[in-house]
DNA sequence: CACTAAAACGGAGGTGCCTCCGTTTATTTA
DNA sequence: TAAATAAACGGAGGCACCTCCGTTTTAGTG
């Protein structure tokens, strides 16, 4: 009701930002999930200040600890994993897009088992954060699987919880080398898997 | 069976420690349980090293993190309250023993609020910390008022844990500069509680 | 004792954290 | 458009972390 912006990107508090604020907020989130994804949660802040062209009392003025910023870039995370969701379905036929969707989710276990760590602490005063962001992947993944079981590419007698299950090993898996590797095989047999009798 | 020493004082391996190595660790600690206690847990561990007067490089080769001194500093809190019960009973009549020690638990929750802050990561991956030691202490407990109520010094009819029960208030009390007293005062309070119907 | 190997010491140095405040820039007002 | 004001910028500076390695000390051995 009383909202006055249409600007809804991710923005602190509701009141409007300067122009030149929100330019360098978006560009420190940005730069941030790079780095992160790169080095860890670990990261330089200092360096990511430089990389994103701002001084580093930028970056404390916008996120306060490091945790504002890692949960910014987590929330991030989420939200980009759930719009590619629409936007794989959109183009592609309703079991690929599934099976592009997951290989993507691989990326973001990974992201969410480093960010774990470092928000462990937070956890335990904001612990909506993971549960309402998980709800939000699950939703996704269930649009997904919904549509390629109604359009016949996939057997329809799973759902989401079902595949969401058998992607657990993936969170469990040791950091090997391969992981990554594995991970993607596990997605592939996980599809061969829901193709099999397809129409049936 | 293959223990070889009996220096049984706090030490990381079974192996014999030469003897600087020995005494600036026993300094350490005993500097770590003084400066945590006044300056709460992220004091600095420079601070500390200089004040034990012993290099930094010689703190960090007993300690790999603040995390392993600040558990070392808890245990050794422990020990010293389980010790004062025995030495308590030993020199005072049981409900005077009763009351001291309580007095004395005060001060453990006190720390034991400021550590568990700092330890909060370190409790998922280690969490037999918390339960053993807190184990340890209402065991303590427990002596003090089985001898006092043996000695007809206290009413027969509470156990251990109902006398923890009634303390709990302590650990949600918060951090009000009067906390101290007001916890004093609660323990007096419950002494007369006990005393009264003793006998009876 | 003198000698030696192994263990422990300690602090310089490189890096990151975070605050503080003088300077710059966007926005509002006249 | 120009001046005024509020907001944002940015980096110097001070402090703490932690590693690395040359120096010192201890505990054996002949």
């Amino acid at each position: 009701m009383s909202d006055q912006e249409m600007t809804t990107r991710e923005a602190p508090a509701p009141k409007a930002m300067r122009a030149d604020a929100q330019r360098n907020r978006d560009k420190l989130v940005e730069v941030a999930a790079q780095t992160f994804a790169a080095d860890g949660v670990d990261a330089s802040l200092e360096e990511i200040a430089k990389r994103a062209g701002v001084g580093i009392g930028t970056l404390y003025r916008h996120f306060p600890t490091r945790e504002h910023l890692v949960e910014v870039v987590y929330r991030r995370e989420v939200e980009g994993l759930c719009h590619a969701a629409e936007e794989l379905a959109r183009e592609h036929p309703a079991d690929v897009a599934l099976e592009l969707w997951m290989q993507r989710f691989v990326d973001y276990i990974a992201t969410k088992r480093g960010l774990a760590t470092s928000l462990r602490l937070l956890l335990t005063t904001n612990s909506t954060l993971f549960s309402d962001t998980s709800g939000r992947v699950s939703g996704a993944m269930r649009s997904l699987i919904e549509a390629a079981a109604a359009a016949g590419k996939i057997r329809a007698d799973v759902d989401a919880s079902d595949v969401m299950h058998a992607l657990g090993g993936i969170y469990s898996a040791p950091n090997t080398p391969d992981w990554r590797d594995r991970s993607g095989r596990l997605v592939k047999l996980l599809m061969d898997g829901l193709r099999f009798g397809a129409k049936g």
